[in-house]
DNA sequence: TTGTAGGCGTTATCAG
DNA sequence: CTGATAACGCCTACAA
């Protein structure tokens, strides 16, 4: 019983005015129907969802962003997707997002804020009600014109009470601090460190200056660490191993800026036949899964990153919703003490 | 000399509007500017530019969206952003797609076919101008209303020249039946395996195909491969790897669906007491880092993540600029012999 | 080369 | 509770 149908056009997409001519209402209700249901009656609903099916329609996103100056969209740039550090932290925060009747758009910079600057202009061009940023170091000016075009922005991954936006993050100064210390009393005296870019990354650079703060608090001499920076890769923490290794008097313990050099630390390490932990002890920070994959499983920093995205998803909403400032949140980040550290 | 500023109100982001005004032109022109600067002369293009500038201009997405009828959006879903099985390549979609000035939106349906279908729909909605989908297998009835939304879709990490959309990927039969082969004429006889779930997963399906045809072909019952099926993590791995070692003849090899699963195995083998490859040869497929970061590092199918992500961009941009079917490509997925499988 | 004006599909205000 | 109708910001024939 096809033929016969009242189909109006060929083709194209059914819209509001198909639905409200198939239900003989205007496309003022037919618009309430989906956005205020309640205000509608309910033969007149049953009606226009009947026709909704019946037509298949669904609402044109580009005209109700346009009429509503809402797009119950949120952006999120993360440094990377290659890996998977900021992957469960990220999955956590658009589930939370869901519930609230977000959908989350994510690109990712490659740790180049030139690449970040471009991506933000992008999200906030396409109307995301607000904005999720790993760490607050970039530019000023872009504060300025997230400001100026009023688009809430949390960050995450960090932790600052005082920086331009509110933040929802651990203390990676005091992690590494901590993780440090630790070390130190088990006897290393003897430390080398291969970290991240430290430049436009504070939290690299937090990591390093908390593996300072142990030693100065130690009896060591801070500026005597020399941070190798490489990118965040396996095969550039074995390289950055390699070259530890061979200039030089060898340290007893290598500590990395993330799990993935940490990694390629091992990799390194075993590649030169040293022996981790007996030759070198070696620690990551994250704690994401390959640090429990490799052996002997590694030690590292633990990064509380479901509660974090979904806290930020909240706290994002929040700060939309209600049209407030959002309030920055410390979360604890724990010391996984595993394998690869051992008493010197 | 800020104060005396001319602008026209308080707040809210420029519009064409304001642009025109501040460069005395029509809205027409400062629209071709930015569209097709080379119909505009050079000394009005400039001063449309400079207020452009001034003003800090950006186009609103909706609105051009909604004239123009394109969103120079590509929406792609892939099964998880978890591990990093889809990160590689689709960061090279990615690129490839800027390079054509694409925007990427990507969500994760968590395996789930039905968040995949609601997903495919919002993104519809979004006015994604094309979608790339993983694996072939969901409803027909998502092909058709593709179909009638006149929306390109391109399939990857799979390859079928029958289905209803088309596909850049790897024959994921033919490498695990090529794989198994190779372990069987190694010496293995006994050959258990784990997959993930095959259901609505071709891929999956597929695999454990490609061993049964090489068990078939090499005078192997192919019935009595039982395959576990589990989630693609970890834990799962080892799980799976348990049960199989504690019941029944144990197997010489264990030829898992994917790295993250292979992984697991290792896991298991470890804490069994078991070494691999000397007392059990496991085997992944991916080819993600983490099969050379284990140890021993892990044989497995290497699948042409970034040429898979570069040619399905070019594909569908090509489909989508030029209104044609795309066409299916097959891409080779080569054996990475490595450590953890030995000859039995 | 540039300007005018209609229309894209919704939402929201204001009457009825 | 329901219906007109004016925005929303931009693109694109069509005209000049």
């Amino acid at each position: 019983m096809n033929f016969g149908s009242s189909m109006t056009d060929i083709d194209a997409p059914p819209t509001l005015d198909d639905v409200a001519r198939e239900a003989r209402v205007s496309t003022a209700t037919v618009s309430r129907c989906i956005n205020e249901p309640k205000m509608v009656s309910a033969p007149t609903r049953e009606r226009v969802q009947a026709a909704i099916k019946s037509l298949g329609y669904t609402p044109n996103f580009a005209a109700r962003s346009m009429a509503a100056k809402r797009t119950f969209t949120i952006g999120a740039i993360i440094p990377t997707m290659e890996n998977s550090i900021f992957a469960r932290g990220l999955q956590a925060f658009q589930e939370e997002l869901q519930r609230h009747g977000y959908t989350l758009l994510v690109s990712s910079s490659a740790y180049r804020s030139d690449a970040e600057e471009e991506q933000i202009r992008t999200l906030v061009a396409r109307g995301a009600d607000g904005l999720l940023l790993i760490g607050y170091d970039r530019d000023p000016a872009i504060y300025d014109y997230l400001a100026r075009q009023r688009v809430p922005v949390l960050v995450a991954w960090t932790f600052d009470d005082n920086a331009r936006a509110p933040s929802i993050g651990f203390d990676n100064r005091a992690s590494m601090r901590a993780l440090t210390e630790k070390v130190i009393k088990m006897g290393h005296r003897q430390i080398a460190m291969i970290s991240g870019f430290s430049q436009q990354n504070d939290r690299a650079r937090m990591r390093i200056l908390g593996v300072r703060d142990a030693m100065a608090a130690n009896g060591l001499d801070p500026a005597s660490l020399d941070p190798i920076e490489v990118p965040y890769d396996v095969q550039a923490g074995a390289e950055a191993f390699f070259r530890i290794m061979e200039q030089g008097p060898r340290p007893s313990i290598v500590l990395c800026g993330n799990d993935v050099i940490a990694v390629g630390a091992m990799r390194g390490a075993q590649q030169m036949g040293l022996s981790v932990p007996e030759d070198v002890s070696i620690t990551g920070f994250d704690d994401i899964e390959i640090a429990r994959v490799v052996s002997p499983e590694l030690t590292t920093v633990h990064v509380p990153h479901r509660q974090m995205g979904t806290l930020a998803a909240k706290e994002l909403v929040g700060m939309i919703e209600d049209k407030r400032q959002g309030v920055s949140r410390l979360l604890d980040a724990k010391i996984m003490d595993r394998a690869s550290v051992s008493s010197v």
